[in-house]
This record gives structure tokens, sequence and C-alpha cells, in this order.
DNA sequence: CCATAATCCGAGCAAACGCTCGGTTCTACT
DNA sequence: AGTAGAACCGAGCGTTTGCTCGGATTATGG
């Protein structure tokens, strides 16, 4: 028993609380999420930061205690502009026939991963402490409540039984993985929309949802991504 | 356009070809696993991989250019063992009923999967250009090859129209990922028994099985896993 | 048996890394 | 205006890294 990797210190050290101080510490993060998303965890240096965010190294040490605390910061940072983006949408939809409220949440969920692309795809295959990151168990747990309740709704609304919590975190967890691997490694042979079609209709169905006669003639899809090839 | 991420060199210098250069390049592999799957890929350093090996510095670099190639050929060899263990389970139970047969290979896929937890968790969180090495791309496309065949058979013994592609795939591409999330990140509520249940019977709706009425007791389930907590 | 090639080796180089030190500059508050 | 403390700074330290060099050792096959 002798060597465990160790848990490292991921708090900021300390909050800014003048403007200056308040407009450097941004640079920092935003300066961090760009190298992040330009030339990935491997290059995501403290010098290289502090240099691209035009400070001094030692004013980034002002506020991190080392590097793995800025890293967790920027991922904050990044994820706390996809939930927001992400919560907007889900405003746009509560009301609307489950059907289409389905897709039109995939589609905004696709849209904020993809708008975000190169950065998220280094978070979740880079960053070697992600999960001892407190927000991104937070936005997790977050995520799975949402699926919850909305199963509760829907049964309610449905007067049929519940699905069980293992379904709902197995649904939850399955979508969120597909959508990331729709967006980062788009497959060649299926447009983005075509799969969130499917996506869709496959949890629809595995909620015990009708199985839906194929719809109208697309009346020019919702846009929900740019066009791939052509 | 000034920098963008370089393509490492991934391929070995040379393959050994007398029986001592063999046993030299396989402890240098299975050191690097080991360090991996021990320390994480930060702490995969060359000379630490070739001390742990028990051959000189010189030696591990006589058959890899760089650390990036090493680290490709243990990635590999990793996935080698996973799919080679994946494929005898398979073996066991082509022709069992559909429902049974679904259980077993998902239970075959949990157990490999979490026999190497440790160093599959390194590999897929923490190996920066994972996406390159080639065998993991053709390990995919094996996978994907799978659903796709046995979606055909099914379909024809159903006799009911196939799922199309972008579903299969995505039935597929949700699948690996819940295992690997549930063997990675296994949920405090729900025993990988439970999950799995629930797997086979998402995936079983999924794909137009009947909800098949719950069956009888367990008479002891097929041991898929090891018991968890007492 | 001997020449040729294959294999093995570790000291150490050049570069890069995370981070500290000792101090200057700016801001808030009396 | 004066001062305490917040904010900022870059040279450079100690360490570690990936990798090379020049040569020693071992196997092959004629």
């Amino acid at each position: 028993m002798a060597s465990r990797r160790a848990i490292p210190e991921l708090a900021p050290r300390k909050r800014p609380t003048q403007a200056r101080a308040q407009r450097t510490y941004r640079a920092i993060v935003e300066a961090g999420a760009r190298v992040l998303e330009r030339h990935g965890y491997e290059a995501l240096t403290t010098n290289r930061v502090a240099e691209l965010a035009g400070v001094g190294i030692a004013s980034l040490y002002e506020y991190f205690p080392n590097k793995h605390a800025l890293t967790a910061e920027v991922v904050r940072h990044v994820l706390d502009g996809l939930l927001a983006e992400l919560g907007a949408s889900t405003q746009l939809i509560t009301g609307a026939p489950p059907e289409d409220a389905m897709r039109a949440w995939l589609g905004a969920m696709y849209a904020a991963v993809a708008k975000r692309r190169a950065v998220v795809r280094v978070i979740v295959q880079e960053v070697p402490f992600l999960w001892a990151i407190p927000a991104v168990d937070q936005a997790r747990a977050l995520l799975l409540a949402l699926a919850r309740s909305t199963r509760d709704l829907d049964a309610r609304a449905r007067r049929a039984p519940p699905l069980s919590d293992a379904t709902v975190y197995l649904l939850a967890t399955m979508t969120g993985a597909a959508v990331l691997e729709a967006v980062l490694r788009p497959p060649a042979d299926h447009t983005p929309d075509e799969l969130i079609t499917a996506l869709a209709e496959v949890i629809l169905r595995a909620t015990g949802q009708p199985p839906a006669p194929r719809r109208a003639p697309p009346r020019r899809g919702p846009r929900t991504t740019g066009a791939r090839r052509a």
C-alpha cells in the first residue's frame, strides 16, 4: 500500500474584490478556456495562461493555489455557460406536446454542446481529475433531478405507473452520452438531425410512449444545428 | 492560422524478432499498463515505465519512437484483452432466447470492463489522443458491425421491419456509454444487477420487443458482478 | 569460430515545468 | 494627504521531462 494518487487542492485561493482584480480574474479564467480549447490540456501551463491573459504569472498565483485549481475553475466557467444556455432553452418548451418537447430539448442540448465542441472535447477527454470537481457532480445531479421530475409529471399526466429510478438514471445518462458522442465524434453517415430524431424516438419508446405513426413530411425542420456536408 | 495541435507518431518503431527482445517488448507494454492503472496518465513517464519493466530507458526507445507511441500500444494491449474476453463470452450465448441473451451479453460486457476498471478509467478519461489511436476506432467499428448484424438477424426472425442504421448506431453507442458509466461511476443507490436489468429492458423496449411481463423471481441470478455493499 | 547484426544500457543534455521571492504600483478610507 | 493593504509583477529556483549518445553485450548464420 505505497503510493496512491493524491487529491489536488481545487478551490481558488481567494476571490477578487476590487473591479480591477475582477477583470484580472476573468481574464485568467477565459484565457485558460481558450488554451484548453485551442491546444488541449497538456498545453495548459500556468505561464502560458498568464501570458495569454496579459497578466503576470504571480498574479495568477494570487488567485489560484496551483494549476489544478485553475483548471477546475475553467471547467466550472464553461459548464456554467452551458447550463445557463440550456436553462434558457428549457423555458421555451414547457407545455409543448411531449413529442415535440423531447425533440426540442435534445436539439437545444445538442446546439449548446456543439457551440463549445472543442473545449468540451478537451474537458471530458483530457482533464484527469474531472470527477473530483464539485461543479461537475452538481451539474450531473441537477440534470438527473430534472429527468426525475419530468418522469413524475409525465406519469401523472398519462396516469401510468412511473418508471423506476434506475431506468430514469439510465436514460438520463445514456442521453447525455449520446449527445456528447454525436457532437464530438459525428458519424459520417448520419446527419445531426437524423440522430436527434432517432434519439427522441428511442427515448419515447423506452418510456412506454406510443410509437407515433410517422409524422408529416418535414416542412423545413427546426434548425437545431448547422448543416453537415454541403 | 498559426498553431494547430500536432498529430503524434503512434506506430511502434520496430517489432522485436528475437525471443529475448519479445520479452522486453512485452515487459515494457505491461509495465506501461500497470503505471496507467495505478498512477494515471500524468505519471506515465518513459523513465518510470522502463524502470518498472526492468529494462534500460534506451531499450524502450529501441521499440517506441516516443511516449505517445508507447501509450498507444498500451491502449491497444488493454483493448485486445477486453475484446478477447468479450468475444469468448459471445460464443456462450448464441441461440439463447433474446431476452436472456441481451442480459447475458450486457453482463459479460459489464464484467469485462469491471475487471479492468482502473486502467479503463484512465484510458477513457485521461489519454489525450485516444481517438487518434487506430485500434480504438477499429474496436468501435467492430462492435457497431456486431450490433447491425444482430439487428438483421433479429428482424428476420421476428418478421418485423429492421431498425434504421441511425437507431442501431445510437443504441450501440448508448449501451457502451451506459456500461462504462455504471462501472466507472457506480451510482450509490442502484446495484449493478439492477442497472443491467433496467438497461436490457430499455433496449428491448426501444427495439420494439414486447415489454415482457415480469419474469419469475430470481432463482439466483447469473453472477455477472461482484456484490456491492455487503 | 568469427563477423555481423540485433539487442541492451545508463549517464546526462536541453527544455519545460510549477511555483516563490522580494518588491513596486494602485486603491480605499480616514 | 497619508497610509494600510490589495493587487500586480517577472526573474529565476529547483525539479522533472522526453529523449540521445556512444558503447557494451548477446544472438545468428556462414
